[in-house]
DNA sequence: CCGAATCCTTTTTGATACTG
DNA sequence: CAGTATCAAAAAGGATTCGG
């Protein structure tokens, strides 16, 4: 019934260690909050954080399948970003997370 | 419609935070597929772990009522632990992401 | 048996400055 | 605008040792 060890779990580890790096659940959100495609400086300001760390998710994102980059233009820099159909299809999980915290009104240090 | 900012997002946020902490959705899946209390050292040996990082992981699940613990015996010592009702609760959306996973056959780095 | 204390390493973060 | 480079500080981890 119950494996001992079940590979899986390794990615779901994986996956959590992903979505808590910082702002990184944030920039998804925004991400899959917003009909259109955004721009770099676009989702920077919305979650208010540095070019350096805004960058770095979006690379971890792109890496991950999670995020499609795509150059608009080059001069003057246009680049779009956009939750792939697998990012966006994990919001139910995301959801299930928020519901669980209000109903059990779960408050964690 | 949308909010600029919902306060419950930074509970999710500490969620996930606990979550990723190394060893700890480890010790939760094992107390969850244990009918009975389990001690110490049988979730040590389980998870395969130092005490060291045992010990953190179930204070900081008992200080977030994830789990209780139980002081059978003082000499020799005796202590048993039990997830709470809201950490058993929790159980679906473990599995939603361990679902996700699967179905949409994702790697992560 | 069930931890706490110590100490050192690794990882992550974020500020700042700079570039095409 | 869309990043990169650098670097210092903070956080987390793990091994070991000790104690009631």
């Amino acid at each position: 019934m119950e494996r001992k060890c079940d590979p899986v779990f390794a990615r779901v580890d994986r996956l959590i260690s992903l979505l808590n790096r910082s702002k990184l659940l944030h920039i998804m959100m925004v991400l899959n909050n917003h009909a259109a495609p955004m721009r770099f400086t676009e989702i920077k300001k919305r979650v208010d954080s540095s070019s350096t760390t805004v960058n770095r998710r979006l690379i971890e994102l792109e890496q991950n399948g999670l995020v499609i980059r795509n150059v608009v233009n080059d001069a003057p820099p246009m680049v779009q970003y956009t939750l792939t159909q697998d990012a966006s299809s994990l919001a139910p999980t995301i959801q299930s997370m928020y519901d669980w915290i209000v109903e059990k009104d779960i408050h964690l240090q």
